[in-house]
DNA sequence: GCTTGACCTATGTGTAACACTTGGGTTTTA
DNA sequence: TAAAACCCAAGTGTTACACATAGGTCAAGC
């Protein structure tokens, strides 16, 4: 049995990402009687592995919890699995896609800006670097 | 003199975002004395479009209030825009980095999971899917 | 005059996945 | 016996808003 910090440690996470996860019911603990301490057996170890796996393969908690609780019921989690990671692909797509914009609108203006002057604040203009410079596209990206 | 959504629809943000730009103190306005409505002039509009400009760059609203202090203080902004706009290059290169290295873990994962049945639980394991695959690399996605 | 609907207000909550802090109690070791 | 190193629960901070709540205000039509 491993309290908190001997999990963290093995597992190769922090004391309060065991605390956290405990929280949130994907690690089962027993308690100390004598003082309230959470007491992790092979399992948990076990579990929390499969957790830093799944969060590698870029899933959320919420999923992993759902995962957890699919095969504790007794069935397969596996097509729910599959098609949860296909459901990501275009989000993860999408999200590098948008990145990909914004660093090329990052390395445009930064070349403009090159052969600019700074300017003088007047009351009207604020910073002409920003306001002279014209956006290829109007997107932002969002922050999930 | 626009009030909230009047402002918001010409600069096409939603009213929220007006509001939460004003609590930020990115916005200033008036008010009006009859019923304590927020009332911004031309200025404002100006402003709000610079937010969003600097917005599409990369830039968060904790730089952006930082530039407008810096411009209403009678200092030009646009040294320090210029440094972190280029200290957010690689920034935002390393996010691409990871969020590709995630992509291929994705993507090889399915590839593999073609070939591989679903399994049933049998109290040991949870997802045989997940369990069996090796990550290439055990980096995992930060969330900013 | 009055209802209806469309506006406005401030404040609080929710989102993701933790890290950190606070304010305690416990256990070990020097 | 006292400090160091652990443990706990609960709350806060991070980002940029969206949304909900509970109410006040305003123009229009009947």
């Amino acid at each position: 049995m491993k309290t908190v910090s001997q999990l963290a440690k093995t597992a190769k996470v922090t004391a309060e990402t065991v605390r956290y996860y405990s929280r949130l019911g994907l690690l089962e603990a027993q308690r100390d009687p004598h003082n309230g301490y959470q007491l992790f057996d092979q399992n948990a170890v076990h579990r929390l592995a499969f957790i830093s796996h799944s969060r590698a393969l870029g899933f959320s908690l919420k999923d992993i919890g759902a995962i957890l609780q699919q095969s504790t019921q007794g069935d397969s989690p596996c097509p729910m699995v599959r098609d949860m990671l296909r459901q990501r692909v275009p989000v993860v797509a999408a999200k590098i896609r948008l990145l990909e914009e914004q660093m090329a609108r990052m390395q445009l203006a930064l070349e403009q800006w090159q052969s600019m002057p700074d300017g003088v604040p007047d009351g009207h203009h604020i910073c002409h670097l920003i306001e002279d410079w014209q956006a290829p596209a109007i997107e932002i990206e969002d922050h999930e």
